[in-house]
DNA sequence: ACCAATGCATGAGAAGAAATCATCTATTGA
DNA sequence: TCAATAGATGATTTCTTCTCATGCATTGGT
């Protein structure tokens, strides 16, 4: 067959020479000097005893074979490189999906710090309501959803929540634990068979019989955004409202009264619960809660 | 992405061990030490920052990235060496199509000259009594065939044959010239619209009364097989009888007495003619009839 | 139960590629 | 005509890649 297979280290001078048609140009992708191309691709000449380029004074331009064997070099080429990125993302880019409100006022806040005790996993972020099947759709690795508990997939739970009311600090100020004249901001719970989470719930746990104004949204963080906004109170759960707290946006409303809510279930297909980027993320995600 | 890519030289290090599922057979495939092999394996895990291999006392076996960038891997690797070797295919493999009669006769008998002074360019012959369509059949290089004129194919024309009777030495002698008794051994010609040769014409040129048998064959070296058998006078071309008339095997029988005949027509597509291995063979192949 | 054999890991140093440097040639275009 | 460009070539240097010597853990045979 061949007297000697040439060294791949040429083939790819070659390619990139062919790709560019010009050996300077290639050098230039390779960082080396257009010396060292003219070297490999000469010596590839030589060892496949066949002429690639047609030389011109100012220029090269691939013959007939050259052009044949520089298209199949370059898929071959793409092929390794779509390979080694493909291996370098299933590693070190993990895939997260969630809720809107879980993501935007629980996760996104805290990737920061995900990022500085992990730098070289790359945290992406997808949300969606619709449930996620994680044995259909390898892409993700791990799916956090609220109140699910799917036996085999359970990887592990929050702690549970606890629903209370949240404002604007000069709101809660203002009201100075009465409803009389407030909107409760609520989301549409819809977990069946589950205590239900409402501003009733919550005007009952109080034994308050104010009638507040109601507003429902779909989704919890619009709930909180409207209530940094100073247009009513939130009624959402401690671990959303925290970070919100934390920075001085929302004040707890009668903190003394809280509902009993669900926990947040991080479900991952059990033979990868050990795969190393997902076993990091659980670890982080619980040493984060306490 | 990836913080430095990877030498191609493990990668193929890597290939190999996955493929054999052993550093040490990877290292025999590769002609080096096992210790290279091991050196490039961990060099890429380091690279790419992910492990490839789970190590065993005396085995290693891939993990489940490992297992799928190798299957990557292979294929691209695999589409690198079929390139290479269709390149150099292209360039030394000089594909002939003809007839039997004209491979059998003519052809083989001159192929080991061929190769002696073109030893880079390796000979394939392929014969059917079917005309080839250069066009279509990419494969063929070059099609050798008999009293056909298509004039832009046309590359070159061997001289025109001339027709006569050849016979086994002794036989020959026997005969001493007449051919009462003998029996004439020839091919179905078949060419529109041009002069027959048939052992009638050689007749006729002979001014002879003789009636010896007639036998017909298909193809034109069973005539010349059947001859030097002993079993008749072929009626073949001089170019065809040649090299089994210097070898002894025939001799011809009035030499005097000579049909003309058509003569082979060298075609291929005009584009490329000029490409180094057609253009080597068409000017041996013109050198040689001389 | 022990010892030889097997397969891989590791570090240091040797061998061998591959890159560069300096120099040349042949154009091109200003 | 001369500077600038793109590439070729050969000698030299640099640095990758290989091997050697050695070590370790395990397996199988006696």
């Amino acid at each position: 067959m061949l007297r000697a297979m040439p060294s791949l280290i040429s083939l790819r001078a070659f390619d990139a020479a062919a790709r560019l048609g010009s050996f300077k140009d290639a050098a230039d992708e390779l960082s080396v000097s257009p010396t060292a191309v003219s070297h490999h691709i000469r010596g590839l000449e030589q060892a496949l005893d066949v002429q690639l380029f047609v030389r011109e004074t100012r220029a090269v331009h691939l013959t007939e074979t050259g052009r044949r064997l520089s298209e199949r070099l370059a898929s071959a080429f793409t092929e390794i490189a779509d390979a080694l990125s493909e291996v370098h993302a299933t590693e070190h880019e993990l895939t997260v999906t969630t809720t809107p409100a879980f993501a935007a006022l629980w996760l996104v806040p805290r990737m920061e710090a995900f990022h500085a005790a992990h730098p070289d996993i790359r945290l992406r972020l997808e949300t969606g309501t619709v449930p996620v099947d994680l044995a259909r759709d390898r892409r993700i690795d791990l799916a956090i959803r609220y109140g699910v508990d799917e036996g085999p997939l359970l990887a592990c739970a929050l702690p549970p929540e606890r629903i209370g009311l949240y404002g604007a600090p000069n709101m809660v100020a203002a009201l100075g634990g009465r409803l009389n004249g407030a909107t409760i901001l609520s989301t549409e719970w819809e977990q069946p068979g589950l205590p239900p989470i409402t501003p009733e719930a919550w005007i009952a746990a109080a034994s308050a019989d104010d009638k507040p104004e109601l507003r429902q949204f779909e989704q919890e963080h619009h709930v909180a955004q409207c209530a940094i906004a100073g247009q009513g109170l939130a009624l959402i759960s401690n671990l959303l409202a925290g970070d919100l707290v934390a920075r001085g946006l929302l004040t707890p409303f009668r903190p003394d009264i809280q509902l009993r809510g669900l926990s947040y279930s991080v479900l991952c297909l059990p033979e990868r619960v050990r795969v190393r980027k997902i076993a990091r993320f659980i670890c982080w995600l619980e040493a984060s809660c306490e």
